[in-house]
DNA sequence: TCCGTGACGCGAT
DNA sequence: CATCGCGCCACGG
């Protein structure tokens, strides 16, 4: 149905992770399922970079487990940005019990075309 | 078209 | 907790 507005799986992740309300954050993995793309967390990060700049939350979204994935000062400045929102950390991780975005249940995809 | 490269995830070691 | 291997996939060379 995505596919038939005219978006590609990269505008339908960037539009998933906009969902993502402040304070709140998202792993790859449960992005790519709520957009209806299970196991494409991968593509989640590719789109993100992708989108960068387009005013999508990517400091949002997070690894498995809310580890941050980043490296270096994007890793910093992803931090400093969810602390600003007020996300708490327990040292190097994201307390996802009280700040994991719940999605509404993912819409199925009929099948992988390709 | 084949191949290496990732802001990934998960289970096994 | 740190690594490795494998699955998954869009992209660029």
């Amino acid at each position: 149905m995505w596919a038939k507005l005219g978006l590609t799986m990269q505008d339908q992740l960037l539009l998933t992770v906009r969902k993502i309300p402040r304070g709140k954050v998202a792993t790859y993995g449960h992005v790519a399922a709520a957009a209806g793309h299970p196991g494409r967390a991968r593509q989640v990060a590719w789109a993100l970079r992708a989108g960068a700049g387009t005013g999508v939350p990517w400091h949002r979204v997070v690894g498995s487990g809310g580890l941050i994935k980043l490296r270096g000062e994007s890793a910093m400045e992803q931090r400093f940005r969810l602390e600003m929102e007020g996300v708490r950390f327990h040292g190097k991780r994201i307390d996802m019990k009280t700040h994991e975005c719940k999605f509404g249940r993912a819409r199925r995809r009929k099948a992988r075309s390709r």
